[in-house]
DNA sequence: TACTTATTTCAGTAATTACTGAAATTTAAG
DNA sequence: CTTAAATTTCAGTAATTACTGAAATAAGTA
């Protein structure tokens, strides 16, 4: 293991929290040094840096690679295979909610809808309520998933902006009925 | 356990996601369970309901009470503990963010600020790059939080209405200094 | 084609996490 | 205080998940 102590620390909290999110020590780890790597690293590399053993590595990015994560890349000469993360980490962020979004929330959706399709047979108050439950849950979520299929498409910029201004553009909104003019005061 | 059909489903789809999340497959379903009951429940009759030992359900409602989504309430002539879901599934949604910032977010801030409060010794480029991509990490967790805090003290109404705007009210927005004037159009 | 190097698969094992039952503790009522 | 009911703790075990090394496969080279 030959990493520098701010990489160290670095390497070693995401193993640590991939655990919290369902994804291995391996994963995490393997992930947080290609993150900070300025140049593509190879298996043996990995490896090297983090102790494990290839086979790991090895089934490591391919979970990686599952996940839509890393990028392949080749070098002039060397027929093994090189990975990075993308440049942008927005483009990361955007990946990681979009895999999330197919795996956990569109499962969960289908199990809603299913559940929710026949209304209860026998009308007891308990049924109603449990119905109105799950479609209390599927709706939020729905709202959700809409709302972020809207804001995914604005570019990396404008969502910086929209993000800064927080709540102030909707306050903005909300006084337009109520004056009709809107002063071109000083932005942000 | 005596669960209707409709019921199965949703408890043992939380429970099998629970573990994608870092959460076991006892506490999803003890939360799926509390989530659709019309009334409050005591250990006894989650034991009973989902067939695990008195002693797990202790545990997961001990855990389920350390993220604070819980409430405890008592029936009069009976002083078992009786446990419900908050009624308002906003506020659950709140609860899990706020505590997934606290257990997750803000110890790797601490972590990053920690690594990135001595500036690289030595300046290779190497480091800078290592340096630079820890930035981005830190300011990009920094700006979704921040965004995150003006939004949650929103009340749920008007969040909804601006989540179903989406964009549209940041496109708006980026109308005014273009125009000055904004015409008092029908709502939504 | 055979040969070399890189990568993946997979059965076995190690490590971790989940779960149970018995014992200890807490709580409240007589 | 005593008793009984409710809850929690915890050591032991079961179940699951992570990891390894050896063997198989794939992919390029002569």
């Amino acid at each position: 293991m030959k990493l520098d102590p701010t990489e160290q620390k670095f390497v070693m909290h995401f193993g640590e929290m991939g655990s919290r999110w369902g994804i291995n020590r391996t994963v995490g780890q393997i992930y947080a040094l290609l993150y900070l790597s300025p140049n593509p690293l190879n298996a043996e590399d990995i490896c090297e840096k983090l102790g494990f053993s290839r086979s790991n590595v090895s089934m490591g990015l391919k979970e990686l690679d599952s996940w839509q994560l890393i990028r392949l890349k080749h070098l002039p000469g060397d027929r093994r295979d090189y990975f990075t993360t993308p440049d942008d980490i927005w483009e990361i962020v955007r990946t990681l909610i979009e895999q999330r979004r197919q795996r956990e929330i569109e499962p969960t959706l289908t199990m809603l809808r299913d559940v929710l399709m026949d209304p209860p047979c026998q009308e007891s108050e308990d049924q109603k309520h449990k119905h109105d439950r799950m479609q209390e849950m599927h709706d939020l979520i729905l709202m959700m998933t809409d709302w972020y299929q809207d804001m995914k498409s604005m570019e990396t910029e404008r969502l910086i902006h929209l993000m800064n201004l927080g709540t102030k553009v909707y306050k903005l909104y909300e006084m337009k009925d109520k004056l009709s003019v809107i002063p071109s005061g000083k932005k942000d």
